[in-house]
DNA sequence: CGTGCAGTTGAGCAAATTCAACGCTTGTGG
DNA sequence: CCACAAGCGTTGAATTTGCTCAACTGCACG
C-alpha cells in the first residue's frame, strides 16, 4: 500500500460509526477530500471487523467487498467501479472486507462528507444490497445476464464490457461456481446473446435475450 | 393505503385493511407518533411503486415486505414483529410492497422522526439485508436452521418459536419451495435439533445443531 | 360430514455442483 | 528465444441438491 498524500494516522476522522451526531464542515470543504492510496491487485484495503474509520472514493480499479462463512464459502457484497464510495457502515466495525480486484488507486475520505451525502450514499448501499437478494432469487442464466447488464450499465458501454474481476469472483457474487459461470457464459456465446473475445472482455449482442433473462 | 373512518362495526371485509380504535401506543415507542391502523391478515399495507409518504411501526402482527420477478416469483425482503419499524426508503416511491402476515396494528409515523433515528432504522435495514445475501449463499438446511434462529432472537423466545408465517412466506424468505423448508423441518425433527408440537409452532432442542448448521 | 386449504411425503426430474481432465495464457529461468 | 510450470478458464461425466408434480393427511370451517 502506497500513501502519497496526508497520514492516516490523523485524528481528525469524521466518526462514522457513530450516529446521532450531526457534524456540518465549514464551507467550502465539502466533497470527497483526503490521502490518496494505492494497492496492489488482491492485496487487502481493510478486514472485516477492524474500526470502519474510514470511507473510500475509487479513483481507478476495482473493489470488492466480502464476508466468508466459517467453512471458507466466501461471499463478495460488491464490486466498486471508479467513482463509486465504499467503506459506509452502520457499526463501529466493517462488517465486510475489502480487497483490490484489480490494481487500485482509491481516495480516503476523512472529512467533508455533508449528512446529505452519507445518507445518499447508505440509501444507494441499501438498494444495491436490496437488488442482490432479488439477483439471488434467479436461475444461473438469468444471475449472469444480471450481472452483464448491470456491469455494461455501470461502465456506460454501449455494448462491450471488461470484466476485470476473475471467475471466482464473479461466481462468489453470483452464489454459483466457477464451472457455471464458465458453462452459462458459453451457453450464452451459442445462443448468440454475447461474444467472448476474450475471456474477460465480453461483448453484448443481443440486449433483448439478456433482459429477457434479467425478468 | 390510509383508511380514515372508524368502523369497527363493519364485519365486512375491506380490500386494503380497516382502521382500528386509537390507543396508547406500547412501551418503545418514544419519539414516534402518528394514526393507530389495522390491517387484515394479507391485506397490503402499501404496494411496490406506491409514493413512500410514510414509515409504519408494528404494534401487533407481523408484516412481510415482497418484490416480484415478471414470472410471479416472489422475494420476501423481510418479516417485521411488533417494535420493528417499516416503511423506510431512499427513493420517492417504494421498491417493497408491505403486507400482513397475520392480522396486523401499525402506528404511521408522519413527523417526529430524528435524524439520528432515520440514520439508525436505516442501519438496521442495510444489515438486516446483507445478512440475508449471507443466508442466501447458503444450504437449505442452513437457511432454514438460521431463520429458526433469527426468530428465536427476535421474540426473545427462549427455545420456543411461533412462526406466524405459513410456510410459503418462509420458502419466499429463504428462496427455497415449500417442500424444502417441509422436509428439511422434518429432517431436523428427526435429528431431534427442533420439535413440531404443530406445524407453525417450533421448539429448539438442540441449539448447538442449528449453530452449527448456522455457520 | 363434506369441502377446502395448508402442510407433508414420495417419486422422478432438472439444475447446479463436484470431481477430473484438458487447453490456453502468462511469467520465469535456462 | 524456448521450455516449462503455474494459474485461470473451459469442458465433460458423475453426483447431489433442490425442484416439480402428484398424492395424501390433518385440520378448520361451513
Amino acid at each position: 500500500m502506497l500513501v502519497e498524500a496526508a497520514s492516516l494516522s490523523d485524528p481528525t476522522v469524521h466518526p462514522l460509526g457513530r450516529t446521532g451526531q450531526r457534524r456540518y464542515p465549514p464551507p467550502g470543504t465539502a466533497g470527497l477530500a483526503g490521502a490518496r492510496l494505492s494497492f496492489n491487485r488482491n492485496s487487502e484495503i481493510y478486514g472485516e471487523g477492524e474500526p470502519a474509520a474510514h470511507l473510500y472514493q475509487v479513483i481507478s480499479g476495482i473493489v470488492r467487498t466480502c464476508r466468508f462463512l466459517i467453512d471458507g464459502r466466501r461471499q463478495i457484497g460488491s464490486f466498486y467501479l471508479p467513482g463509486d464510495t465504499f467503506g459506509l457502515e452502520t457499526t463501529a466495525e466493517y462488517t465486510f472486507s475489502a480487497e483490490a480486484v484489480t490494481d487500485v488507486n482509491v481516495l480516503v475520505v476523512k472529512r467533508g462528507i455533508l449528512p446529505s451525502q452519507l445518507w445518499e450514499l447508505m440509501g444507494s448501499e441499501l438498494r444495491r444490497t436490496q437488488d442482490h437478494v432479488l439477483l439471488l432469487a434467479k436461475t444461473a442464466p438469468e444471475r449472469v445476464a444480471t450481472f452483464l447488464l448491470e456491469m455494461a450499465r455501470r461502465v456506460r458501454s454501449r455494448d462491450e464490457v471488461e470484466l476485470s474481476m476473475s471467475r471466482q469472483d464473479i461466481a462468489d457474487y453470483l452464489g454459483l461456481t466457477i464451472e457455471t459461470v464458465s458453462r452459462t457464459l458459453t451457453q450464452l456465446e451459442n445462443e448468440s446473446a454475447i461474444a467472448l473475445p476474450t475471456s474477460k472482455r465480453i461483448v453484448l449482442r443481443d440486449r433483448a435475450t439478456l433482459k429477457r433473462l434479467n425478468s
